[in-house]
DNA sequence: GCGCTTTGTGAAATCGTTTTCTTAAGTTTT
DNA sequence: AAAACTTAAGAAAACGATTTCACAAAGCGC
């Protein structure tokens, strides 16, 4: 009796108390017709057997199963992990769980994680940027399942987005860069294969430049996943280009850490050669020598907003499908004028 | 009919491919004693109506979730979030999903999380070294779900345990810098307080030190939370001894990170005046002037470790109970021969 | 004090699967 | 050709909660 196998359950619960299991149930979900002496009793009785509620069994029959997932490329980046942190924390704020996937980048297996997220009932999801399968939107959208963008500030007519605008932000470092008077630059992006984000980056600096007059056929642009020593050798294809720039913007403070990392060993002054814009403003923008510029991403407040939008009942939701957020340029030591 | 509600249910598909749910039930679980025109046809007929079975009907009949979670102190810190990162991609390979829960350091907060997750039917927990409420272990053998350590390599009776030994890894250190000739040394700790790894580090570095007949009371030793900021400050106490060190070992790479900052700022020589080494081997170390010198923490294998242990049958998991990683030291460029 | 509402509780149906138990048909053995 | 097994598939119970509906008892107006 007291080394049960499973553990004790609702009936058992309602045996001890002494009252019918549709009371227990009452008083476990705080239903306040309950008299306050039989509450007390289940209260007592529940406690006494270690009772914990078989979660299935809840859920099947309520059709309410406080989970969300999530599915991001890689927890592997403070970028997300960050973003994750946050929606964690506020979620569990309201019991909710919340069972994350790592796609690393591939939105094949995005949808199939997100097929596991329906059959385990999540009743919302959080994406990383706008770019998925039409099968991954079709499915959530026929099971009536809300999802999330984050990354983007894009939101879609079935999905809500929390984020960013990618290509403001790439002007963003275009113009700061344009304004210390350089006309040569170039660009170590991230992949931009199926990646929104990174894309959107490039082209809005790409953009910016080519509205400011600047032939972009002389801009070197130069892709790299989002490590180190992608950073150093993106870093020096950038500057081995005929037309060396004196200006390069990484689409990723990895890749500036990287690309400075590469001068260093090469010889070429950071920023009194070539100036460095980052990406993300991480903890490492501090560590590396000069100091990182970079533009600041609000990956913690996303995870917050996101969970923010997912608790909010269906009204007041409508308020909350869009929201961008300010993005920060932070200037430190790697950038510097033009050296004439 | 094609915009139904939630969508096909199993006994849909029976009925579409015209024979019983049972039959249905058997194809969807791969038994095999389903004739091979049968099982198609339910197969088509599953695809056809886009049907996704319900988890938690599945899991409440068959009593097997596929659910497993995990409790973190954080996923801001990166030794964390990258052996989630392994963790999950493993379970992900066998259909397991993961809940992940950060307890931010608090072990009560910690058994309300593990109570949940029992709650939604986790049928494993990773756990984040060894100190936890005597009441999260014995809810967890009584409800007989299995429980991983990670980041130590202590598993007890009801426990497995992957990770390494702290203490063994503190005297790694110790005797690293009394090779190098120090003989005045200090630490800047991690919070020691419910936190067994934090303690056992610097229980291992100082039990090393007075074996080799160094007077503890002449050792400054100070305690941070994770952070830049508390690394430079602790740096900043630790050098203002009477006895200023000329070696300083550091319960993580950030704090390693801080102190090197704070001698930047200090005007004192790294590693001329001042020799640091960090712990844990992250990005980070590589991106520091001069580059960290600090002992590897496999916190990826930990996390593909604990996922292996996990997915194993009770049989193979008596071998695997425990499991000791190897602490590998890293030398760059922060650390060097005592100044004379 | 007689109907009428309100309040608190219980009985039983139900959620969507899996599993156990049967059974019909086909195969093999003798 | 009958008895004894196999094999494939269906009928119905079961998992553990919530929810609907029904029904006493108590409170109320007149």
């Amino acid at each position: 009796m007291d080394t049960e196998d499973g553990g004790a359950k609702l009936i058992d619960v309602a045996r001890l108390a002494n009252c019918s299991p549709a009371t227990v149930s009452r008083v476990l979900n705080g239903n306040p017709t309950v008299n306050e002496t039989v509450r007390e009793r289940v209260a007592r009785a529940a406690r006494d057997l270690g009772y914990v509620p078989n979660g299935s069994a809840r859920a099947l029959r309520s059709t309410r199963t406080r989970l969300v997932g999530a599915i991001i490329p890689t927890l592997d980046h403070a970028i997300y992990a960050t973003m994750v942190d946050g929606l964690q924390a506020r979620l569990a704020e309201k019991n909710v769980s919340l069972i994350i996937n790592t796609s690393t980048y591939d939105i094949d297996l995005e949808y199939e994680q997100a097929r596991l997220l329906v059959e385990r009932g999540a009743e919302s999801i959080v994406l990383v940027g706008s770019t998925h399968r039409s099968e991954t939107l079709a499915m959530l959208e026929q099971k009536r399942i809300g999802y999330v963008y984050t990354y983007t500030s894009r939101a879609t007519e079935a999905g809500a987005a929390v984020g960013f605008d990618n290509e403001k932000a790439g002007r963003t470092a275009a113009r700061y860069l344009l304004d210390l008077g350089h006309t040569r630059l170039g660009m170590i992006a991230g992949i931009t294969q199926d990646n929104d984000r990174a894309a959107g980056r490039r082209d809005g600096f790409l953009n910016e430049l080519e509205r400011s007059g600047i032939d972009l056929a002389s801009v070197p642009v130069v892709e790299g996943a989002y490590r180190l020593d992608d950073g150093k050798t993106g870093m020096k294809r950038v500057m081995e280009d005929r037309r060396r720039p004196t200006a390069v913007f990484c689409g990723s403070d990895i890749l500036a850490a990287g690309a400075i990392k590469y001068c260093h060993g090469a010889g070429i002054a950071v920023p009194g050669e070539v100036s460095i814009v980052g990406f993300d403003n991480l903890e490492i923008a501090e560590l590396t020598s000069p100091e990182l510029t970079t533009l600041e991403v609000p990956a913690r407040d996303m995870g917050r907003i996101a969970a923010d939008y997912i608790l909010a009942s269906p009204s007041q939701r409508l308020h909350l499908r869009q929201r961008e957020l300010a993005i920060r340029l932070v200037v430190r030591e790697s950038t510097a004028v033009a050296p004439r």
